[in-house]
DNA sequence: TTAGATAACGAACAGAGTATTCGACAACAC
DNA sequence: GTGTTGTCGAATACTCTGTTCGTTATCTAA
């Protein structure tokens, strides 16, 4: 019973998923960079004064992840043993919208940075079971294959997402085993 | 004799350079997305006007690539056949401060999408004649492999600059050959 | 060396966005 | 129904942008 169940006021739900749905559409429209408040709140029909009252600045709203898309994203890359990627790819088919704004072209770095040291970090683990690295060197190596291997995958899924999901997710899983099992080989 | 050599103006080259330079430290400093053309001109000590004068925006400045750091790099990239990093590598190692500034983590993202995009056109030549694809799904994958393996070598290169290059040029070579290698066998 | 060209300066301006305040009003929970 | 709390909207001071224009300094070419 650690966990009460704090009621919200509808009012405030009812802003904050204004807010977040009116950034979505915004990152969408001209790219989260040019987001501005202003756009937020007149796209939300929202007061400014009621913004501040919840949020510092765009950032935060984009961070406090209203419908838990990057709750649940995580979920899938931290599952119990290593990456999940079939849990990863059907939470993206159930979120395509939010996901071309948070993951497409126009969604700003910050939240691909995110994702991709989640990642970076869950490889880590991985990796380093497959082959620990025996010299100062190597752990060097490795540690850029890693960061190699993240890369690869949230580019490659940002791609996909952008040009509008052409395979579908069981050939996106298997792509993105074949690049982790690729990458994790020992590098010399 | 196509190309006249046309005298430019000590004074222009003077202030192009003053500005390019204030763009390079204040990158390093705080950021590209948060610099802002007032911290330019101030750095800089240079004349609002003056900076209008030459330039539209902060993006057009980066772009216009005053030490030719960008034509270096695309030279490494698109010589003869296929990349040629060892070129790369000696270019950015001769230019360790802009490079950090360019490639490093605060270098915004339009400029390491400019140089994965000429990576990844380049890849497809290669990767291409190593295994045509025989339909449409295969071609996809093909693509996607593509972005995959340009993400991970921007995203490498850009690791190892911002950890202040800790392997040396030969090794991250053979790391980014390796790479390509890996990622050019065919997929299915 | 000089005369004409041109670049830089700097002050001023309108416009847009930011971050904050506060009283009035509306919606909420109990 | 009543006290609480969220939202509104207007006002404010502030920063940055992009442009203009007359003055001053510097360059180029003869």
């Amino acid at each position: 019973m650690e966990k009460e169940k704090i009621k919200v006021d509808r009012r405030v739900q009812r802003t904050k998923r204004l807010l977040w749905d009116a950034l979505v559409e915004l990152i969408l429209e001209k790219g989260y960079d040019k987001v501005t408040i202003k756009d937020i709140i007149d796209e939300a029909d929202v007061g400014r004064s009621t913004f501040y009252a919840h949020f510092e600045n765009k950032e935060q709203l984009l961070f406090s992840d209203q419908p838990h898309f990057f709750e649940e994203i995580r979920e899938g890359i931290e599952s119990g043993d290593g990456l999940n990627f079939r849990l990863i790819f059907n939470h993206v088919l159930e979120n395509r919208f939010v996901a071309k704004a948070l993951l497409g072209v126009n969604s700003g770095q910050m939240i691909k940075e995110h994702i991709k040291e989640l990642i970076s970090y869950q490889l880590q683990s991985s990796f380093k079971r497959k082959n620990k690295p025996s010299s100062q060197e190597e752990r060097l190596k490795q540690d850029l294959f890693i960061e190699a291997a993240a890369s690869a995958i949230v580019g490659m899924i940002s791609c996909w997402i952008e040009n509008n999901m052409p395979l579908n997710s069981n050939n996106m899983v298997v792509l993105c085993e074949e690049i982790v099992e690729r990458m994790s080989r020992k590098c010399y």
